[in-house]
DNA sequence: TTTAAATGATCTTTATATAGACCATATAAT
DNA sequence: ATTATATGGTCTATATAAAGATCATTTAAA
């Protein structure tokens, strides 16, 4: 990292995390685990538990999901077997998409 | 990081963010943006997107929400109204709960 | 077929996210 | 009211994620 990252989100992004989070600590405080066993499932330490549930946009998805999943917060509300099923669905329709993609080598001068 | 981290991620986990990252690129292609071009637009590198895209669990989530919106996928089939009504329902929500998730001080002893 | 562009992969450098410890405060239960 | 505990914050050391460059391969279009 050459500059230092400082990356700009949109609204959306922001209210997406911290309305994940937010639904995660819910979820937490409604089963009654402490931050600190919550952290210790996943396997995080309860700083960063604690960043994921304030809706911090620099914690590794996986660490976000995995947190959501053991709390019971899904994604895409969907069971693991709808889930795989989406996954296998969207593989075969990038198989069918081209490769890459590519731009129109010339823009067509349609007005003369 | 005394350690190294090794995470565990559970299936769920995996999935989930495999079919966000399909589902980014199958987006992306529709739109015919090349990769570069995505990248650029949400300000991080082609080297990343292409993370993001394979369904890499190290990515940030601010990364991952940025692109997804930017091409159309929302987590929460939510628009902004929607997912901010969400959110100031979650942080009501939790205004009403306890501050802190406390333990039984002492088990019961119930079996004499 | 030819060719230019998009993609995939690897490598290096550097910024930074994380673990872990610590402390102060808040708070639930006694 | 007292007290033990959960939470919130800060600090340091270190593992690592990301940028940027490079190269090979694939592939869509001419």
């Amino acid at each position: 990292m050459p500059k230092s990252i400082k990356r700009t989100y949109s609204r959306y992004s922001r209210d997406a995390t911290a309305l994940l989070g937010g639904l995660i600590r819910e979820a937490r405080k409604e089963r009654r685990l402490t931050a600190q066993e919550l952290a210790d499932r996943a396997g995080i330490s309860r700083g960063l538990l604690q960043r994921i549930e304030k809706g911090d946009l620099k914690c590794e998805i996986g660490a976000v999901f995995e947190v959501a999943s053991i709390v019971g917060v899904t994604l895409f509300d969907a069971d693991e077997i709808t889930l795989a099923k989406h996954l296998s669905q969207i593989k075969h329709k990038l198989a069918l998409l081209p490769k890459s993609v590519r731009k129109k080598a010339k823009a067509v001068i349609d007005d003369f």
